[in-house]
Order: structure tokens, then sequence, then C-alpha cells
DNA sequence: CGGATTCTTGAGAGCTGTCAATCGTTGTGG
DNA sequence: CCACAACGATTGACAGCTCTCAAGAATCCG
């Protein structure tokens, strides 16, 4: 559920053969680059000289407002391609959360391998508009969406890995901060309706940036926001909503 | 600041030569089609089998949501194409607001000619990014921003015509409702917050549909979040932040 | 161990949603 | 031309949710 330009999620359904290269076959060549936690791998406003493909770790992309408000746009994982555009210059800055790695391609030579292989342009295309369909779905989950129903999605959306497959056992690498300037809510907020969401039983915390979903259909439920079932403590049922 | 695959507003800057197609021309032989206020394009749902180009009036697109919510995800003006998806079927439906004419054509004979001029592809690969860091702005817009910021947005929004030129008198054709949908807000709180702009002598009403904006720069600041000038009630400003 | 950072929790206020009543306009039919 | 219904818009009262401000707890790191 990457954003827009920020990241595009390289097809994983179909397997490559050799006459049909992917996406991100073409940055299969290029040496890794490792950054620390917390280094900023472009900033926004910078040149958009070149494009970079996560091998490894998890990044945010960050932008900032007029009046300094911090927007979390998405987060990156392995597989995801960042630094795709058409403008000039960056649209956000990527920071890496974790210690990551990097293939890195200049915009240039992307673009001579698009131009010289036409089917990687319809991919690219085509990447383009499923990411614009999730950005849609993104916007429906920031505009109408309440605290209890935005952080359930977030869980789901971090429970799915690289392939899609659902897991779990979640490894949360971002701060509150980040969560809450990702799902335009404050910390507090955050980190009251994990409280209420360990409290009920559905999640557990099993470290200090890890838990696991004891209750996969009620985070679920959840997380369409089917609030009628009061899923919250299954005894004593203050919040019965009946 | 149309969404996504919403609206591909076709490029009017650049005069268009003869030699040098716009994404538009290749519906300018197709005939007009009208619609009636109210009656609908094509539904969500429905094989994707045509694209449209808007000549005159407004529509708006609505995705329905399971709970029933309903979201209206942009409203499309003349010049904006629609239906422009690589998915089979519509993401959303189309519903005219004012009478409108369209002139329609089929995707196949779309994609033909975007096939035939590879200039065109560009063209509409370029619109696909411009329209997606609209969504972007639109994410922020919806997560993050109060009522009034939210509804003085979307007044400077409508203040500008297709040409992107800035006007003081706002014709303002879509319901409380399709407001209320597409900002996020319900229909009391868009009605209080026009309310308060009037009284803040910011705006005035027209009309039944259609107002002017007395002190645009007031109406930017808002936009942009800038409420530390207390910039309601000129006088007695029981709303002083500073 | 001590400081810094992050996270949690609490109290209170403000904003927006909900419910409900009223007003104004539009359109229809007598 | 007026009465009336239908619809949209406005306004009010109230509740609930989220934010703000603040303090304290937990964790990390030197």
């Amino acid at each position: 559920m990457n954003l827009q330009v920020v990241a595009i999620r390289d097809a994983r359904e179909a397997p490559i053969t050799l006459s049909q290269p992917s996406l991100s076959s073409v940055f299969d060549r290029q040496p890794l680059e490792r950054f620390d936690a917390g280094s900023a791998v472009f900033w926004e406003g910078d040149d958009a000289a070149h494009l970079f493909q996560v091998t490894d770790g998890m990044l945010r992309a960050v932008r900032l407002l007029s009046d300094g408000r911090r927007i979390i746009v998405g987060f990156l994982r392995p597989g995801d391609l960042l630094g795709v555009s058409l403008k000039e210059r960056y649209l956000y800055t990527i920071e890496a959360i974790t210690p990551v790695a990097l293939r890195r391609l200049s915009r240039r030579r992307f673009e001579e391998e698009i131009r010289r292989q036409p089917q990687l342009r319809d991919q690219l295309f085509s990447r383009l508009c499923d990411e614009m369909t999730a950005a849609q779905d993104q916007t429906v989950l920031l505009s109408r969406r309440s605290a209890d129903e935005k952080v359930a999605n977030f869980l789901l959306m971090m429970s799915r890995d690289e392939f899609g497959n659902c897991t779990r056992i979640l490894d949360i690498p971002m701060t509150r901060l980040d969560m809450a300037d990702y799902l335009g809510m404050t910390i507090e907020t955050v980190s009251r309706t994990i409280t209420k969401l360990t409290n009920s039983g559905i999640i557990t915390a099993t470290g200090r940036r890890s838990m696991m979903v004891l209750k996969m259909d009620a985070l679920r439920s959840l997380a369409d926001g089917d609030n009628g079932e009061n899923w919250l403590l299954p005894t004593g049922s203050r919040y019965a909503t009946a």
C-alpha cells in the first residue's frame, strides 16, 4: 500500500524469464549501497538524478509542510523502487528507518533502459496505475476513518510481507511519531489505540518494536470499520455499542 | 486538483502544433454526447470500455464503501479526461452534476492511438505523474487539516478556471453533501464553516449556488493553515490565538 | 549509573459528528 | 396565484473523539 510516485512495487506474481526483463532487473548489476538508520538517501527538493531499488531494510518518505507539519507519505520495503518521477526534483525526503541496502541507477540510464525496452515502460505504466488506486485507498483511510480503524489498517499493512503473505508476528521498526505522521494522528492517540488493542486481546507486545496478532479476524473487522460488534473488553463490555 | 486516474487534465500551457497532436485531440472528431444533471455516465464496476473527454459541465467521481459511506474522489471539468485506467473495470461512478457534454472514445481505439503516437504515451505518462502528486496533496489536505482549511482549499480550487486562472466569482454547482463527501466532513460542518467565512467577510453569497471572494489573501492564508492571525471577527476577536 | 529519548498515561479543552428542528427554495398541482 | 410537499441548507444542543499539555514510566546508550 505504498503511495504513488513514492514507491513502485515490482510485480512479483509472474516469474520473469530472461527474455522478459522486469523493472527491477535493470538494477541487478548495480553495487549495493548501505545507509545507517536515520540517514537520508535524498532530500525533498534535491535534483532527481537517481532512482533506487530497496534491497534490504525499511525507509520512510517524508514531506514537510510550510507550517512545520511533518507527513509520512509512505514506508518503503525491499523490492520497492523509489525516486520514480518525471519531475526535476524529488518531492519528498527519503530516510532510512533501519539500516538499509539499496541499488542505485542514474535517472538517465533508467530512462534509457525504459526507452530501449517498451515492455518496461508498460510495466512502469501499469505500476503507476496500481499505485494511484492505492493512493486513493490511503486517502479514504485518512479522511474518513477513526483512530481504531487507522491503526488496525496500519497493523494489517505491516503484517503483510514483501510477497503479500500475512504474518501474525509483526516487526514495527518505526517510531510512534512515524506512525502518527503516516496516519494523520498524534503519538498519544496512536499509543492509546495500541494499548486498547492490547487490552482487548487482539494483539500482544512481544518486544519493544515487535508484536503478535492474537485475533486476526477481530483486527480485520476493525480495519473495515465493523464497529458494531463490541470487540473491546471480552468481559465487562463498558463500550457496548449495540 | 483532480485525483489520480479519475481525471487526466490535458496540457494547456504549450500551444499544440498540427504535427504534435495532444491527448485531447484524439477526441476531436467524436460527436458530442449530452447527459442530464444527476445522470450517470458509467458505474463503478462497469466494464471499462470507453474513455471520455469533458467538453462542458461538471461531474463527480463517486466511490461507495462497503459500509455505505460515500466518497467523492474528484470533480471533473471541461478538458478533463475520464476513464483512463489499465484496469478491466471502472473504479468509480461518474455522475453529472450539471448538464454535461462529452466526447466518447472506445478504449480499444484510444489505446491504438496511444500505441501509434509515442508522444501521446509520453503525455499520458507525464499527466499520470502530475495527477499522482495532486493525489498526494489531496491526501495531506484530508488527513491533517481542519474544517476551515479544507473548505478554504476547496473554494480556492473552485476559484480556478480550467486554464488555472483565479477568479473571485465562484460557481459552486455541487451540493453540500458533495462537498462534504469530497472533504471528508459532514454537511453540517461544511455549512457552519461557510457561514463562518461569510460572517468574517471573506466571502459573500451572491446566489444560491454562487459566491464571491472578498478577501482572497485571507482565504489563501486560511488554506495554508496560517491560523495565527485571527482572521475571524474583525472586531471583538473572541478567537484571538496570539 | 545517568541522561536522553521514546512511550505511556492522565486531565482537560476544542473540534467535529450526531440528532433534531427550522428555514428557504424549488417544483407541483389545485 | 397560492398552497403544499420535497429537498437542501442552516442552526442549535449535545456527546464523543481526538488533540493539547503535562507528568511519569520504560528503554536505550553512553
